[in-house]
RNA sequence: GGCGGCGUAGCCAAGUGGUCUAAGGCGACGGUUUGCAAAACCGUUAUUCGUCGGUUCGAAUCCGACCGCCGCCUCCA
């Protein structure tokens, strides 16, 4: 069985088939630029990046496309809504764009650290506003969009499949309406494809309609469009996403171009902090460069990049992760163990001896391949994915100690790129000794040290020994005793 | 109010009709190893899947009620 994805359209799990033989376009919903990226964005984008990784891992020639959001969207859908990009250039005094310009610098670093792979292409919003205003008009011209002083409004009731993505019905929400309907749509539920600038805002541009802005759900669509065509494979976002974004982005792409918009719609569920939703708008969300260094309140510690990957890869994209000090502190844990044990099978090869690969090791190593692609085929299931790599742990430190030949070693290590690195993204292709300049110097004064203790071992002075331990375990440098020598870490 | 989802060991989490007396990780405990540690390995850690009923030869998995939690319906990954 091949892959199968969960398409929210359908609301069950399909056979992937890409529409052009071993080609795959995707398209996922990138962040708007006004802060740093936060754990909700890891977890989506590490989601899809295994995705993107996987379908490369089958074959596929896959054409990755992330938005970059540069274009402020108000903070609500009144009228009188702020622009979140221009809120936060007015408090930092600066333009809009150079907010923009960096927090994508920020996010983009944020996503290295994350193993991400960069998407193939990272469409600014501004540098599209003409594809924007040319589907507006594409949208009046057919029907579907009306113009009210300077505002082009997306006219809901001229689209009859408006719903099907998010399974709404139009009447129930005309009627549910919580917000003050804008005097200028003719339906509540209509949305702005062109908002009309007033002559304080910074970013607008010139259009057949006035001066303005394009619409929050336009740019998705237009730049899906421009790089992958009219029907794309996959279109992916976040849950919250569903309604009204991606609802309207159906409803604008298809009522132009009259063919499906996306064949596979995929969320991925939602990051809570302590069984609360995490959400920029509710001041209790965490950015990845606080959990990399460990400053925030809710931390006890820094963690590595590739722990807070493990922890979105532990349960499954779909299922809303609650996010705690101590699954961040188990899931780095568990990847210090995976990286211990890759380390030690490329440090081994180094030494073991030439012969064959072992049989029975093959064997296994064959039915872990088998069990990990199942479970990847069963809609990204890398919680099992990642059950089969500690397997492969375990049999590998098993290996290790009992000695085996350097070809099953390298099995062993090509199994862990393929699978931990590749696909997964939490086992790296090389691991510095120790990174940074300094540390070469560090590593001659530990050498130092390591020496006088094993000295003082020898006399059987543990007290002297041990002193020498504790003073550099305090110093955040662990010791182990192998039986090749004594090796120290950073712990 | 409308729509959707979830509740599995101390914690995270997979499994969604029989192979489940329920993966995997973290933690804890015992053992091997060690001068002692660390790391690693071996073993133990849910006869039970929110509660109560029902369907079935058979349910964590299906249905109903109830309790608890979460999300969307307004910007948000």
């Amino acid at each position: 069985m091949g892959l199968q994805l969960y398409n929210s359209l359908s609301r069950r799990k399909e056979e992937f088939k890409p529409l052009q033989e071993g080609r795959v376009g995707m398209y996922v919903c990138g962040p708007t630029v006004y802060g740093h990226a936060h754990l909700g964005h890891a977890k989506s984008y590490v989601s899809f990046d295994v995705l993107v990784r996987y379908l490369r891992y089958l074959g596929y020639t896959t054409t990755y496309i992330q938005n970059i959001t540069d274009v402020g969207h108000l903070t609500d859908d009144a009228d009188e809504g702020e622009d979140k990009i221009a809120r936060e250039a007015a408090k930092e005094r600066k333009h809009p764009m150079a907010i923009a310009e960096y927090y994508t610098r920020s996010f983009f670093e944020d996503m290295d650290q994350l193993n991400c792979v960069r998407p193939d292409i990272s469409p600014r919003a501004s540098g599209h506003i003409i594809e924007q205003i040319e589907l507006v008009r594409e949208l009046i011209e057919k029907g579907y969009a009306y113009e009210v002083n300077g505002s082009v409004y997306f006219d809901v009731v001229k689209f009859k499949d408006y719903g099907k993505l998010s399974g709404r019905n139009i009447e129930e929400m005309v009627a549910g309406a919580r917000i003050e309907p804008s005097p200028d749509k003719k339906n509540p539920v209509d949305f702005a494809l062109w908002k009309k600038a007033e002559p304080n805002h910074i970013m607008q541009w010139p259009s057949p309609w006035g001066a303005g802005y394009p619409g929050w759900h336009l740019e998705c669509s237009v730049m899906a469009m421009k790089y992958l065509g009219k029907t794309i494979d996959i279109h992916g976002g976040g849950l919250e996403n569903q309604f009204p974004h991606h609802e309207c982005e159906i409803a604008q792409s298809e009522a132009a171009n009259g063919v499906p918009f996306v064949v596979t719609w995929l969320h991925n569920n939602m990051v809570t902090v302590d069984g609360q939703k995490m959400g920029k708008s509710l001041n209790n969300f965490i950015t990845l460069k606080q959990a990399f260094v460990g400053e925030h309140e809710r931390l006890k510690q820094a963690y590595e990049p590739l722990a807070v990957r493990q922890l979105v890869l532990n349960s499954h994209y779909r299922s809303p992760l609650d996010f705690s000090d101590a699954a961040l502190f188990a899931a780095n844990s568990g990847h210090q163990k995976i990286t211990e044990a890759v380390k030690a099978v490329r440090k081994q090869i180094k030494t073991a001896a030439a012969g064959e690969l072992d049989a029975d090791v093959a064997r296994q190593l064959e039915t872990f391949k088998a069990r990990f692609e199942e479970a990847m085929n069963d809609d990204l299931n890398t919680s099992v994915a990642l059950s089969v790599l500690f397997d492969l742990v375990r049999l590998t430190n098993r290996l290790i100690e009992s000695g085996t030949t350097r070809a099953t070693l390298s099995a062993i290590d090509d199994l862990f790129t393929k699978l931990g690195g590749d696909v997964l993204g939490i086992v790296k292709n090389d691991y510095a000794e120790a990174a940074g300049g300094n540390d070469e110097a560090v590593g001659k004064l530990v050498g130092v040290l390591i020496d006088q203790r094993a000295s003082a071992r020898k006399a059987k002075d543990f007290a002297a020994a041990d002193a020498i331990r504790n003073s550099l375990d305090e110093a955040g440098i662990a010791l182990e005793d192998k039986p090749e020598g004594t090796q120290w870490r950073w712990k």
